[in-house]
DNA sequence: TTCATGCTTCGACCGTAATCGAAGCGTCCT
DNA sequence: AGGACGCTTCGATTACGGTCGAAGCATGAA
């Protein structure tokens, strides 16, 4: 029979643990060296590099060299977004790496998917500007509405800033620990350095969490809270 | 760092060849019996049963017992709809299963996920659905409008005849050949069987692929077609 | 009961792939 | 220059896991 595409040559490259974990470390959206990926596999630089070559002819990382250093990222939003379906699959039975470490609530409240804002604080996030309308939803594309635009600009985002790229402008990226969706594109892009410039989270070192800072959690509150105008829910 | 639900045990469990292959032919959404499978896996039983008992204790699959048989099932869809996400990156990149098996363009026009219509009728499907308004689309679930509920009426279809499980009544799954979304859900499975139980279309043995038969051609267009009433698109 | 079938467990074999030491090649710094 | 650093290639070792024969245990049929 033998039918559709082979799912195992992927897999397999998934499937070894040191390549699962360089691949974790990539969610986050930093290029990270060569060795920073070694030491995140728990091994030294030739076998990494030899992972790593692996990754790249199976078209799931991509690198860019500067100086002496070579920088690699995920090839694709796809593969992060396949990433994380296998995530949600991985989280719903079986623990968070055998025992759910203590960082693991952090990661639920908020992280980031790739190059957006994940968690339970994406979902809301997204949920919100979904329930005001801001979003005019077509069969297969997500865009702005003009509510939409009007937000973001009182935002004092400059959509013009954006990179022209053939992505699309909104998409939806399914959550792994809410199991809902929440904003990804280059919109979700934007919006999360936004957020990350002004303050109101920053990353936690050498992991996928955000944390809101006191400042930020009001704002963000005020922004997309239950209580927000149009009542979102 | 160490973040985030460990990816490399699962995939690990998709990474073998035999196990692939063997998760390949359940998206037919069979149940199987241990040597039916092991055929598909190209190999003898007691390899089976040992590929067997490693993806029940990873929790894709599942199992129940018919007399002296084992019949063998997805666990879930949301273990289909990862690995449609993974066929969906395989598919990108490098060839189908190296050259393209000339069932691969009827695979494309119409075949199974698991339990409902996918492939370029799926998805035209879905979006002439949604273009008539069919779906009331809240955040986070996908229902059936009243005008929904007309047209499946108007199919003969008795929804109250649907099992009451705990699945949702509708539901996207996203197309690994097309990169749109498909109907899926209690409705999605409804609905197959329905064209199947009216030989508008028929599988392929041992194949996801679906024939439309020359009456079901003209029922489905007169459906779903282009130029349909409320006009699709 | 006796025999065939469907499937599993046990044990041994074997291949593949992960791993690391040693060495090589660029790049940057002084 | 010289030397440190980042990364890769080569080669040998090793270990894990897939594979199958043989045997065991059920179920179903005669």
């Amino acid at each position: 029979m033998k039918d559709g595409p082979d799912i195992s040559r992927l897999a397999a490259l998934i499937g070894d643990p040191a390549r699962g974990n360089m691949l974790s470390a990539l969610m986050t959206g930093k290029a990270l060296t060569a060795t920073e990926l070694a030491s995140e596999a728990g091994g030294t630089p030739q076998t990494a590099s030899s992972h790593l070559k692996k990754l790249e002819t199976g078209g799931l990382i991509a690198h860019r060299a500067q100086g002496r250093h070579r920088y690699f990222t995920l090839a694709s939003d796809d593969v992060a977004r396949t990433l994380e379906a296998l995530m949600g699959l991985a989280a719903g039975q079986g623990e968070t790496r055998s025992r759910t470490g203590p960082r693991d609530p952090a990661l639920r409240e908020a992280r980031v998917c790739y190059n957006h804002l994940a968690g339970a604080r994406g979902v809301q996030m997204f949920r919100s500007m979904r329930a005001r309308g801001f979003f005019v939803i077509t069969p297969d594309t997500l865009d702005l509405s003009q509510a939409g635009l009007d937000f973001v600009g009182e935002l004092r985002l400059d959509l013009n800033m954006l990179p022209k790229s053939r992505a699309p402008m909104c998409r939806e990226c399914l959550d792994w620990s809410m199991r809902q969706s929440h904003l990804a594109g280059r919109l979700g892009r934007a919006m999360l350095r936004h957020f990350e410039n002004r303050a109101w989270m920053h990353r936690v070192p050498d992991s996928r969490a955000l944390v809101l800072s006191p400042e930020g959690r009001r704002r963000f509150e005020a922004l997309f809270g239950r209580d927000v105008p149009q009542g979102a829910t």
